[in-house]
DNA sequence: GATGAATGAGGGTTCATTCAT
DNA sequence: GATGAATGAACCCTCATTCAT
């Protein structure tokens, strides 16, 4: 059933997310998601399967390709407002998620494609790059992205709300940016 | 012998640094500093308790009182680019100690004081609000500490130097703290 | 459908011969046969009993009742050509099959009447008996039921091809038969 | 201590030769030798490590360097009479030991210089060669180690008790090998 | 007749830690 | 002061097998 592997991928992202991957225990996970440890294991070759599984589904909110297209073509100012805009949003959203994955990162288990650097600097400097290119500017993308990517590190381990001055800090940012 | 606890330190250090807590294990320590594994735990109660000793040891070097003293007297922009500029060098020439840190800062074991938010963004922010206490000027302390914060993470965190460019950053983020 | 059953039969026997009884997995036979893992239960009862089926089953070629009947009544050196000629042709055909009721005949779950020493040995004392009993002849089948079956031992255990020679082995151990 | 060793070799033979490898589990070798499962694992490194020093542990009463050197100055029929004596007891004393090894030689895991082709046939082979090369004299080693090897297989594997006709049986044998 | 889904029982192995010397 | 010896508890994972459809 498909509802099995689900209810699974939900109870271990809760459980890696609390207490990362290493001292979470598979029995633990099935314990939380209600089936046997075995079948844990019929759904998901292994722990670290499962955990990759389980981060790049509950990580499926990227920016889509789309949205991307729409924002490149705004001129600087504006794109860099939306862009961090949307990138903070996400981040404020997913911030247990993000916490997981720069926790992890650190470690050799998990594949390049799921650490911190790739899925959040790497993306934006790219970004920056063909908003760039197609405005035919230059512009030092690996600084930028630097400099939002500390940003969203701030918003995600520092604790604290700030979600009613966002507004504000993307001001204060784009002085930098820009 | 205090020779021995030193030791045992060192190669704990080197080794949490590169795998993290939970991934190193107390034999592994005890080969690399070149002792039975039963010594470290005459040397140290537990496991944790050599964690965070190891952490405290090679940790020290924090803003000393003194240094502190003389910055905070300095006029505001030039008290930032101290500050910065201190902050910055520790944070590269502890890149992997810090590092380490924010892996276990998300973790339960580790104690409040040794934890990334502690140990750097109450600092900064401690220093700002004093700094401002003594020439009574109003300031955003938090957000401030929040903005330094997240610059130091993306040195630590996300790969590439940037050493030949600190006076440049330094300016660039004077633009947003003052 | 008889079919499945056959599948079934044929894919454990190749593994069973490969790996033996222990090693080889209800999953992999399945795999193998191209079946569920749970058919193999509806046909089969349990593994052992899979294991048996197959071992008899591919185990079906033995000295045939009336075969038995026109060598016993041979004069006893031809009596002996023939049976050895025999069981060694059957031994080299066999030899993977062999080799996997060897390996199994020390362990407790094979049935006795599947074990080596019945399925081999025996079967060579009960001919040299009838054979004795029928030409009233005093004769020692203990004794030469073992060299025969030593003989046959050696070629499905050591390595090496002997086919070019199976003439010349048979005069020489008639030497001690006879 | 060197006795918590001997005693995990001990009992671990004792299992090893009654149910074979794979039946047989590491908690109950820790049972039978009287300490905890982690025991064992400390003295050895793995399962498969255990099983192969007990066997080495217990087999090392192969025919030991110089009583080859008497035997093979020999002439021809006494050289293969104590050769044949000399195997024969040594099969009938560690019958159990060899029965083992016969079963785990069609194993994967079983060291090359632990099956029962290298450890029988093998060594077999090589005396007989040694001796043909002393004496200057031509021989089929690779037919006479078989018969040989043959017929000490008959005597691990098939059931009864020959130690009264040992001598018989030598002299019936020397028939075929000279 | 065949299978997808689920599991209880147990496998080898590793961990931090204690005891006795 | 340091260690060799031993361990309880837990870990991930695999096995043959059953249940419901």
């Amino acid at each position: 059933m498909k509802d099995t592997k689900e209810k699974i991928i939900n109870a271990s992202i809760k459980l890696f997310e609390k207490k990362g991957y290493s001292e979470t225990t598979t029995i633990e996970i099935a314990n939380l998601a209600g089936v046997a440890e075995v079948t844990l294991f019929r759904k998901f070759n292994s722990k670290i399967e499962l955990f990759e599984e389980s981060l790049r589904y509950h990580l499926s909110v990227q920016i889509d390709k789309e949205k991307i297209q729409k924002i490149i073509k705004l001129k600087t100012q504006d794109f860099y407002k939306y862009l961090l805009r949307n990138r903070i949003e996400i981040a404020l959203k997913k911030k247990k998620l993000l916490r997981l994955i720069i926790k992890e990162s650190f470690s050799d288990y998990l594949p390049k494609d799921l650490k911190f650097t790739e899925i959040v600097y790497e993306h934006i400097k790219e970004a920056i790059d063909i908003h760039s290119k197609y405005h035919n500017i230059k512009s030092n993308s690996e600084k930028n992205a630097r400099i939002i990517a500390g940003l969203l590190l701030s918003l995600v381990i520092i604790p604290g709300t700030i979600e009613d001055s966002i507004g504000e800090i993307i001001e204060e940012y784009l002085k930098i940016l820009l």
